[in-house]
RNA sequence: GCCGGAGUGGCGGAACGGUAGACGCAGAGGACUUAAAAUCCUCCGCCUUCAUCGGCAUGUGGGUUCGAAUCCCACCUCCGGCACCA
């Protein structure tokens, strides 16, 4: 064998130190240069540097931002390219419980591995920026941004209904919970009242739902946002209590409804409270006051999981107590349900169930009056009708449309002073605190009184006393008596002497993981400043990010709780653009094949034998197999190292092959020997400029000029437009296939001009960076390729001079003829009437009519 | 149930409304080699045919158009999100 053929385990590691010795890669902060160039800032979503390491979906993202940012600096931008660790989290802490050993020592020992990994695949980070969100000089600054928010009345604490999830020992925001139980781990969650930190992010519901609309996002990303938020217009309607015998009740009570529809007013036949309703208790009758209680003490008793799940079924229980229809005065019995929700609206509803099919349900089961208020068309064989329609058996309404009784009602509603319009949104405030070690701590204390225990009085730090920094403590858990971890540790770090000299205790609930995430962006733009969180100036060149690649996991959670921050920070004067990520992309899940036999257990790819006619048999056990394209797991025994990868064929290959592998923003199924086919592409690429028997440049490199061999010429101009084009449009897939073809038409070519192939190993250079920079400084070349201009296409160049004209009849194609690119339509039009391969179609008739697009086909209508 | 997205060879996937299947994997045949690996060349949607010619093909059924994988309507399947949100 050769010893000079294409070694990338040889020259990787070394470019790699080139790079770092020659600090290609780093951001300009040349005051000069920022002014004279344009900038690009390319991020990645920050990876959580979990024990299990990098795996093969990771550097499809990073991949993909590191061939943008590459390009960019090649075509003249200042480029802001960082990574970073988002550093606390659960997983650390639980291994610290389970190892005794402090969750920083074991963050930092999977950070070293993480940052191993991802230098390994040569991507151009500008690594002094690196940020690591649970160091406490970053996390002083989430801290200052807390007191931000709390200044501006947007964090405050409240008892209120939470998410207590008893396997984790924490609560969690609602964006953690799904159908009862955390969406990471799948523990049950279970409802608890709890005083805990809530940010206000509902008073920028309007602002997160609005900006929307100018953001180069997904439009599904922005759909899910907009879901989230979950905006509803329609009115407050205000119900008057009375008793059975419609005499108004002790205190005249009333409460309020929101509903979307107050064109159906005169169809509410009923009212329900949800169980835990304030009002419940005060009007139910005493007739019903037992079967009431039971009723709201089994719905307290019910999990999340519980509620929802089993509550297709609707349940409920009369009070004996009645409203007044504001809109005809008609007693309409007031129910107990927990198909009602205490968490949305007013914890209230008037029910229609002519035009709303829970109501409708709720209302044959226990037999209460129907009335329809919006004619359904004929034929409609529904239960309850949500279309347009006349108002029928409204009154005043009585033959509008939907839209015009709903603005109508609202009207009488005002001017009756029985209701209001209103606005009203899924969207709940933030639950923002944890039951944790590993977080930020709060730069909060409590203020003791008298008795040695909190006042209630909370004070905020000030600045120049941050950071708080984590304590050590003996344990990582809870206390025995159920208190936070950081209620461990020792006074002199709990209890606080204010400048007033009154006592005071920190804060032991630390921030959710999302903290750190909300704004690191704006880290790397200034990350050793350690006077403010990042120079204004710079904040103003660099923001906003121009792409951003990540999962679409974060789709609502992340990307809106770093929203909310930005824009609490725009309103602080200390950002200058209302939207942090101007342009959005998620990359898809790869997946992998995972083999499985009739028992269900499965097996690892290396233990497969792949039979010629589809048949999957284990080696091991002779066992047949199944095969399955599944998320990577490691119980399913399916998950891809990239370290094995490189190992096997180099960092460039796994590059090219993330990259090649499909559309980015698509889900696709991972296949190790698949890579093979970039891996020859590679060689084939080296070939070009080395001969593999000698080791010295290919006896196929000529000096003479580009031109000199003009269609390869041509082909590397049309190479050189495309794979720029592709590469704004993310279509790297098809980037790297337009460069297999002008490697092939390369290779077969009897010469080759040097200059040709400078040209295309700088096109190529940012998806293979080791490959490139290597043959570039075969070819006597000192400077860095990365450091090269993109080269510049020529448009005349991209344009053949001659083309196959496609002949059609009747749409078909029948014949093909090369002709000039140039040639006027009426030529083209004669030349096509003179094929008889085509006009043999026509079988003698006259041509009724003929197409004609230039440069491309004829079309003659028969 | 509601809201998105997607259905193209054995496989991953290409295709401004204009030659369907680029590029790659797998497969078949051949060259080089003592042999293998590597490399190079040829073939590779289905049917028909010795071969051409041809016919059929982009989930299904309609429609618009000179022309539809692409646009419109209905349906089927798969994936994702939300889900008693009044």
């Amino acid at each position: 064998m050769s010893s000079h053929r294409y070694d990338p385990a040889e020259i990787e590691p070394r470019w790699q130190a080139a790079w770092e010795e020659r600090q290609a890669f780093r951001t300009p902060t040349d005051p000069e240069l920022l002014r004279k160039r344009p900038k690009c800032y390319v991020l990645d979503m920050f990876p959580y540097p979990s024990g299990a390491g990098l795996h093969i979906g990771h550097p499809e993202g990073y991949t993909a931002t590191d061939v943008v940012a590459r390009a960019r600096r090649m075509q003249g931008f200042n480029v802001l390219h960082p990574i970073g660790w988002d550093a606390f989290g659960l997983p650390a802490e639980r291994a610290a419980v389970r190892e005794n050993e402090h969750p920083a020592k074991i963050t930092a020992r999977n950070v070293d591995n993480f940052r191993g990994q991802i230098k390994r695949l040569g991507f151009s980070y500008d690594w002094e920026r690196e940020v690591d969100t649970s160091s406490a000089d970053y996390y002083r600054w989430t801290q200052w941004i807390f007191l931000k928010l709390y200044e501006r009345g947007l964090a405050y604490m409240a008892e209120v209904p939470v998410n207590w999830c008893p396997a984790l020992g924490t609560v969690l925001a609602n964006e953690e919970v799904k159908e009862g139980v955390y969406v990471e781990t799948g523990d049950p969650v279970e409802r608890r009242s709890m005083k805990q930190w809530m940010l206000k992010i509902t008073e920028y519901a309007e602002r997160l739902l609005d900006d929307l609309e100018a953001l180069d996002w997904p439009e599904h990303v922005k759909e899910m946002q907009r879901n989230w938020i979950g905006k509803s217009q329609g009115a407050e309607i205000t119900f008057p209590v009375v008793g059975a015998d419609g005499e108004p009740l002790d205190g005249e009570p009333s409460f309020t409804v929101f509903t979307t529809r107050p064109d159906t007013l005169f169809g509410a036949t009923y009212c329900v409270l949800a169980p835990e309703h304030e009002l419940v208790a005060a009007i139910t009758s005493e007739a019903q006051r037992t079967a009431v209680d039971e009723y709201v003490t089994r719905a307290r008793a019910k999990t999340e999981l519980q509620r929802t799940d089993l509550a297709k079924e609707k349940t409920g229980v009369d009070t004996g107590a009645f409203a007044i229809n504001p809109a005809n005065g008609e007693k309409l019995p007031i129910w107990v349900a927990d198909y009602v929700l205490a968490s949305y609206g007013t914890g209230a509803i008037m029910a229609v169930p002519g035009q709303d099919q829970r109501d409708w349900d709720f209302a044959e089961t226990y037999e209460l009056p129907i009335v329809r208020t919006v004619q359904p068309p004929d034929g409609f064989d529904g239960k309850a009708y949500l279309g347009d329609g006349p108002a029928i058996n409204s009154g005043f309404l009585d033959g509008l449309e939907v839209e015009e009784a709903k603005q109508k009602m609202i009207d009488w509603l005002v001017q009756e002073e029985k209701g209001t319009a209103r606005v009203e949104y899924r969207l709940r405030d933030w639950l923002f605190s944890r039951q944790r070690y590993w977080g930020e701590p709060f730069p909060v204390v409590h203020v003791l009184g008298e008795d040695g225990e909190p006042s209630g009085e909370i004070v905020p730090l000030s600045e120049d006393q941050l950071p708080v920094e984590l304590p050590l403590i003996d344990a990582y858990k809870p206390t025995e008596d159920g208190r936070p971890p950081l209620a461990r540790a020792s006074d002199d770090w709990l209890i606080v002497t204010l400048p007033d000299g009154r006592r005071a205790r920190r804060e032991t609930n630390t921030m959710p993981q999302w903290a750190g995430s909300c704004w690191y962006y704006l880290r790397y733009i200034d990350a050793d400043n350690d006077e403010q969180a990042w120079d204004p100036e710079l904040e103003k060149y660099w923001m906003p990010v121009d792409l951003y690649i990540g999962g679409v996991e974060h789709a609502v959670l992340h990307l809106l709780y770093a929203r909310f921050w930005h824009k609490v920070l725009f309103d602080c004067g200390l950002v200058s653009t209302k939207e942090p990520f101007q342009r959005l992309f998620n990359q898809g899940m790869i997946l992998a094949h995972s083999y499985e036999d009739a028992q269900g257990r499965y097996y690892h790819p290396s233990d497969v034998e792949f039979g010629d006619d589809g048949s999957l048999t284990a080696k091991s056990n002779g066992e047949k197999l199944t095969s399955r394209v599944e998320k990577m797991s490691k119980s399913k025994l399916n998950v891809v190292n990239p370290d094995d990868v490189i190992a096997e064929y180099g960092a460039d290959s796994l590059r090219l092959f993330e990259l090649f592998l499909g559309p980015l923003d698509q889900q696709k199924p991972w296949s190790t020997r698949d890579v093979e086919g970039v891996y020859r592409f590679l060689q084939r690429v080296w070939r070009l400029v080395v001969d593999p028997e000698t080791g010295e440049l290919s006896g196929k490199l000529t000096d003479e000029p580009g031109e000199s061999q003009d269609e390869l010429w041509r082909l590397l101009h049309k190479t050189i437009q495309k794979v720029g084009d592709d590469i704004d449009s993310l279509s790297m897939n098809t980037a790297i296939s337009q460069m297999m073809i002008f490697t092939n038409a390369a290779t077969s070519a009897e010469e080759l001009p040097r200059e040709t192939v400078r040209i295309f190993l700088r096109v190529l250079s940012p998806f293979a960076p080791h490959i490139a920079e290597e043959l570039w400084h075969r070819l006597g070349e000192q400077e860095l390729v990365c450091n090269q201009h993109w080269p510049v296409f020529d448009e005349g160049l991209v344009v053949d001079d001659l083309i196959n004209l496609v002949i059609q009849v009747n749409g078909k194609k029948r014949d093909m003829l090369e002709v000039p690119q140039d040639t006027p339509k009426d030529e083209l039009e004669k030349l096509a009437l003179g094929s008889e391969a085509a006009m043999k179609f026509l079988e003698g008739r006259e041509p009724k009519k003929v197409i004609v697009v230039p440069g491309r086909l004829v079309n003659i209508v028969g």
